[in-house]
DNA sequence: CATATTTTGAGTTGCGCACCTCAAAATGCC
DNA sequence: GGCATTTTGAGGTGCGCAACTCAAAATATG
């Protein structure tokens, strides 16, 4: 175990002397410029190799003398998560600025195909890449590849495409995610008890046609058909993210559902279903699993109405878009280890 | 909702202009250099903050010219999650000698206080910065504080001390840690049931000394204490982090505590625990909850043998530290949002 | 008032690299 | 061999800032 000092400051001057070359052939060889006979750029990369040289990042930054335009494109609406995602970009203003980095937020209706595929169009030289919450539409696949055809960087945020050629994509395994709130679900609700029947779980959902809440419900559902058989599963109930409609689908479901022991609800609006149970007298009696970190869910993990939920941290999730945009349109190496998004388990106790 | 574009490249040269003043009083202003009268410099600031200008990073880094040498000093041994640790130091070299940092990683016994002492006292003139993994000690505060006073930056990795005059710490809240481990045995042991007495919760723990295990005993014991007061709390066993010994104090526990239902080891060495429990024919009777992610805790999630771990991430914390070391000696702001490291809680579904 | 002191302006240098031009040298081809 | 072509070297410029120097201007002091 030891040091990688790099005391002598190493530059691509001594790169071309210890290659037996000039500055400029180590130029052009470090930068793919053409012009060089394969013997000698052979013997740069060995000195680049031998030496262990890197451009000094600052160095290179400053002399490619460009500045970026990103555009984000995020969903409108009152979705307290995408606008943690806003309220991220706008706070490391500072950091895109000292990096040359313009960032747009576009607010879109990216529920609608259409809407947002024709926003899409609009963007090519106006900006050098663009972020955005995919809808996983033949429609918005082709918007997307028609960008990276033309040269743009694209990459998908929160809600994939994987048909689609984004080069990219800033956010969660949903399956996972899904998954983990399963278990967390079936652990808490503890073993079937003899002679008790499992009891009914409800899911509640934002909408059918965003990948990252399907692959949820997914997750979910496997994890509960495989692992907890003697729960039962109601079907999905779409709330539309909205607290007032998510209040109104628990309220019928604690109606209908005498037996219900848990509720899953795979987007925002958490805090309609803790105004139902409350209303009932069943807050703390049903276990509540949810997503994302606000202000309410928060409040409702600290008084026990949800026992967990499973996060993405909208902080990381920028920082990573942009440098994963700024690699992309700098023809740099994206730093996969880096880049991965975690799922995040929050109880009360460890909340950040 | 709106852009925060920076077309204009907005240069010092323009803040100067804006104020009326020369590029050179601009300069004295914005790097605090004496030489200006107190109505000039309001002007100078009144600019900056108007134009919204932040030196461009990478051309503030190239011409201060300088480097920086930092040494992290690591627990010796074979403690996995310090091995991590100084893995991730090595795999980012490129990004360290990219920023002109060199990065040395000294073995230690940082469990005695008297060597650790003596192996900082050498640091100065060596070094511009340190991480250490901290023993909070008297005789390594007041190292700590004399290394402070001599003008070097000092960050405490892991595990801290709080008394000391560090300048930051780069680590996981242990004690929050410890009782989010305490909120998983008490949620997935499930609520008493009737008739039943609520069993015995083992702690194995790996050493008094150091501060983390300490937080973490603490507030696991304080979260079963306050919410499961059905369970009783073994008293902590000392492993020091050996999976031999790990495995020889479960033998011993199991053949001690008949109602044995819980397992919690604040430290390393785990697999002992898994070891021990395969030999009785009780793996995924008890249940294990962990700390860190290693291969072992990793297999050991995937089989059962541990329902949850509790863990930190070497990565970020090692880009944290460096970011905080940059920032503590080229003298820029800390951005206190971004270097929370979180308390993760893994469980075989959410396994990165 | 003259003198000392402080403040300000003007300018230079260099950080390491990307990107460019132009000429010289080496190589290929007939 | 003479020619065109490719390869290489030498050198310059600018990115934006930090950190200087030196002189001029403004202000304070006796």
């Amino acid at each position: 175990m030891n040091n990688q000092a790099s005391d002598a400051p190493l530059t691509l001057r001594d790169v071309a002397a210890a290659a037996g070359v000039s500055l400029a052939t180590a130029d052009r060889v470090v930068n793919g410029r053409p012009g060089v006979s394969a013997k000698t750029a052979r013997k740069v990369h060995e000195a680049v190799q031998r030496l262990g040289f890197r451009p000094l990042a600052a160095a290179a930054e400053l002399a490619r003398a460009r500045s970026w335009r990103f555009a984000v494109i995020l969903p409108g609406g009152g979705n307290r998560f995408m606008m943690d995602i806003a309220d991220n970009i706008r706070a490391q203003a500072d950091w895109f600025r000292a990096r040359r980095i313009g960032v747009e937020i576009v607010e879109a209706d990216v529920f609608d195909a259409d809407t947002l595929a024709a926003e899409l169009a609009t963007l090519p030289g106006r900006f050098d890449g663009v972020a955005l919450v995919a809808l996983d539409h033949p429609r918005i696949r082709a918007a997307i590849d028609d960008l990276v055809e033309g040269g743009m960087a694209v990459v998908t945020l929160v809600s994939d495409a994987p048909s689609s050629r984004r080069q990219h994509y800033v956010g969660i395994d949903n399956i996972a995610a899904g998954r983990t709130a399963g278990s967390l679900v079936g652990r808490f609700l503890g073993p079937p008890r003899a002679g008790e029947p499992g009891g009914a779980v409800g899911i509640i959902t934002g909408s059918g046609s965003l990948r990252d809440h399907a692959e949820r419900r997914f997750g979910f559902g496997q994890v509960l058909a495989e692992e907890y058989p003697h729960l039962t599963r109601l079907n999905p109930v779409e709330g539309r993210d909205d607290p007032e409609r998510n209040r109104d689908l628990v309220r019928r479901m604690l109606a209908d559902t005498p037996d219900l022991v848990a509720i899953y609800n795979t987007g925002e609006g958490s805090v309609g279903i803790g105004e139902a149970l409350a209303e009932a007298g069943l807050t703390r009696k049903i276990l509540c699993v949810g997503h994302e970190l606000t202000p309410a869910t928060r409040r409702m993990l600290l008084d026990g109405t949800f026992a967990a939920l499973v996060a993405q941290d909208p902080g990381h999730e920028v920082r990573s878009m942009a440098r994963v945009l700024h690699a992309l349109v700098a023809g740099q190496e994206i730093v996969a280890a880096q880049e991965h998004i975690r799922v995040q388990v929050i109880l009360r106790d460890n909340l950040p």
